[in-house]
DNA sequence: CAGACCCATAGACAGTTGTCAATGGATCTG
DNA sequence: CAGATCCATTGACAACTGTCTATGGGTCTG
């Protein structure tokens, strides 16, 4: 049977997060981490602006791929706890 | 362990080549034909024109998704036979 | 309070992308 | 040969993307 429009439309949105290299990676590190990561970790780990990683962090939210939660000075990201069984699938194949 | 720099970029093309409505649903076509599938048969099922659906398959065949064969006139597209275990574990979970 | 620190947002800008109309090449058919 | 058919390429254009600098809002610590 084929994908109906909805799926594909919310499939896309998930592919268009995962198909950029930092933000892959970004989910990868996410994915391996038992602890999760604030911002400014991520600064030390990838040659790029702090707004630039905050915009892509904020893009894999938008997609529903990421958790986040403040506490004091920092933002906390990890990978969402509450995903759809094919995504957790895709990351399990891709990362 | 971490995905090295080239698993990455791999990676991120792959997704780049999906990560669109109409190329998923290209995709999806050929995954579940047992025919190949020609650009005419494509522009019958998409509201879009034939060189942007030309363009579209362009960019599957660029990212090694799609193979093509002529005959006479017409092309037949097919999903690529070799594709690497993780890229068909991707489309299993996808299409 | 004053400063330092983490993060998000806004604005700007070059590069990429998705789409179309127009064209041309290759192949079949009469 | 002449026309018709299928497809790819080109050029154009609006929209989106990735990046930076600059700024501002919170929150902790002297």
């Amino acid at each position: 049977m084929p994908m109906a429009g909805a799926k594909v439309d919310q499939s896309v949105e998930v592919l268009k997060a995962l198909a950029d290299p930092t933000r892959l990676q970004m989910i990868g590190i996410l994915k391996r981490s038992a602890e999760p990561v604030c911002i400014c970790d991520f600064t030390a780990a990838f040659d790029l602006s702090q707004p630039t990683l905050s915009h892509h962090m904020a893009k894999l939210r938008d997609a529903g791929l990421v958790d986040v939660s403040k506490a004091g000075i920092w933002a906390y990201y990890r990978l969402a706890s509450r995903l759809e069984p094919k995504t957790r699938a895709l990351l399990d194949v891709l990362v």
